[in-house]
DNA sequence: GATGAATGAGCCTTCATTCAT
DNA sequence: TATGAATGAAGGCTCATTCAT
């Protein structure tokens, strides 16, 4: 036979999927994948080269345009007027998000797998990288619009570090724990108000959330 | 009476501990941990009867006690007078949770394994479990007293849910990231008051971020 | 496609044989047979499953032909007219078992595992199996002829049990001693009569050894 | 402690006749006798030298007293005048026979090891051994007597062996199959009647059951 | 390109046995 | 003598990967 047959591609994808999430990427196995979409070890490893390439194949198409939308949606606020940002955090923000959790619905499985199977493979730090990327704007948005705000110096990287990892953790719970697309919208649309509360409160000195 | 070989217990959790770390517990080789610990692996079921009963005796007293500490703190809050309970919060809060990051450092290494290395085992909820318990606590806290502030029901068991796992791991963050202690402290004490302003702008009908 | 290569197989079941037959099942080691048959364990469990299924693969199609044969013997004796019985089952009888005896012989390896080798695995009671059919078989029998023939009631099920088991041990003890066919064959042709004279003896009163 | 606790020695004994009764002799593990004696391997090495050790201190005196009242039996019976053993077969052997029982009943779990739970040590061939005695004076009883009556050379040693053989196991069977002592005699006395009855018909010529 | 048997390293685990205490 | 931890060989088995067909 020397055509790939038409749909089996698929049935591989799809069983893998399945196996990795049941069992994670290290213990989950090649030959129950083959062996459940009908093929053999041997075609998976002509199309997919390894088992980290098969992961990789599902994984990286989703992981890559997830980071390409997720820095172009920083950069792009970057880019607004210094002075504008403030004014235009809230609706700007939240229309970036909305449409990251609209892909993120739209690639449920392969999320679930970067978040949850993916230790062992080049995505363990999938989260991280994107902390990361969040952390740096933030803290330029920072040096940016903060100084003529911050009254102490509380805002360090590290900081900011531990609470983006709050709030991205806060953001992927509603894929690791299945809510439904409008739910999550909804409760991340809170948590977007729930850390603009908290951090505002510390940019400003800290007693904001009481004498509301 | 036979005993046991001073030091190689210590040296076995030692090396067990850095092998857990590196591979996470599916990935660890017991071969591997006896190595380098200068045993066979036969000593190390002796000691410990298996694979993840060695994971669980390096594990599993750190565990119990974090649980029972978190679980004291939890009780001893929702014991105080509901009418104290807002203004206590913030000192009586602090005060639990400076203890329990006391007593994290002091057991850095488990919480890690607890944090990262744990996927396989009985502590792989780990996390979880402690999300599920400040979640059951902050639900009763919100019936006790928020019924006086809340406009509206936005503070469904869902969202609570999604915070507290926000909150949860940036407390456990400066245990993945590494920091020293006085930072994670410090970091925290902001982190909590953070949230307290999220918590209240959310209570409040979300309006307090803006104009302080 | 990949194809098994020639001859492993049978070097594998004649090397498994070996080994089986030298330690009993559960002291053989698969890698003593993989070795003797230069393969490597791996590939007996792709042919093979485990180890049992190694063992069954090389003794299950003896086990049930014999089976059924031994089996198909009973019943056609069986359904013989009673009164025919008696007269047929010198010369019938001895012509299935004169059949058996070759079956046994063109499978003499494979008999001998399931007599002395097969502790362990689903053919331990290989030989008990065959004795409860035959005592069965044999219970039917007597209720069917021996009623007129019968003056008391020796002929308990525990009896027969006892008498077939003896037999039956008797019979195999061919290939467990090795003889040759032609040997076992008129041995077990006097072997038949020395029990046609027991049974009848019994079935009697007892007396018709003596005064013959 | 210096001396060897009274009673353990016992324990360990009964111990052991269970675990090897469970799993035969290779099977059965010396640290789970150990446990369930509440003592220690290093004990039992030093009680019993090694595995076979223990195995044999449990069946040896059975097996050795076994084999000396067996062998006794045949010889007394093989010193009666020719002339007078043909009578004396019935009552002098089924006397010995079932002093016999009664030692196999006093010893039943000895024999049961010796029977089924001796592969893979000295007794494994227990019963072939007891059987290889009877044969070789039965041949010596026919030298003796037979040649009066028998008028062809049926009575070759490999057919004796297996005639002898089926009935040893014949006898045998009470044990394995676990039938009380009362039952068991009524059961040999009545396969002796039986066995003596084929015995003669081979030795006269072979009609005698026809007739009765 | 597809196949799946072969490979052999590696896994966790158990064992009889030894020996310092 | 008793102990039981230590030993290290060996067990059955699984795996990602290779390669002849």
């Amino acid at each position: 036979m020397a055509k790939q047959i038409e749909g089996v591609l698929e049935e591989v994808v799809e069983c893998a999927k399945k196996e990795f999430l049941e069992k994670g990427y290290t213990a989950a196995s090649l030959r129950t994948i083959a062996a459940a979409a009908h093929t053999s070890t041997g075609s998976i490893y002509t199309r997919f080269g390894d088992k980290e390439g098969l992961f990789r194949a599902i994984v990286k198409p989703v992981a890559d345009e997830m980071m390409q939308i997720f820095t172009k949606m920083q950069e792009d606020f970057h880019n607004i007027d210094a002075k504008d940002q403030l004014e235009e955090m809230d609706s700007y923000s939240m229309d970036g998000i909305m449409k990251m959790i609209d892909y993120m619905y739209a690639h449920f499985d392969e999320f679930k797998l970067l978040l949850d199977a993916s230790h062992g493979t080049l995505y363990q730090n999938f989260v991280d990288d994107l902390v990361d990327i969040e952390v740096r704007y933030t803290y330029i948005y920072i040096q940016t619009v903060g100084i003529r705000i911050t009254r102490d110096e509380k805002m360090t990287e590290g900081f900011i570090h531990m609470v983006v990892t709050a709030y991205v953790n806060g953001v992927f719970e509603v894929i690791r724990h299945g809510m439904d697309i409008d739910t999550a919208k909804e409760y991340i649309n809170m948590l977007f108000a729930y850390n603009q509360a908290g951090f505002n409160t510390l940019l400003s000195g800290g007693e904001s959330g009481k004498e509301a």
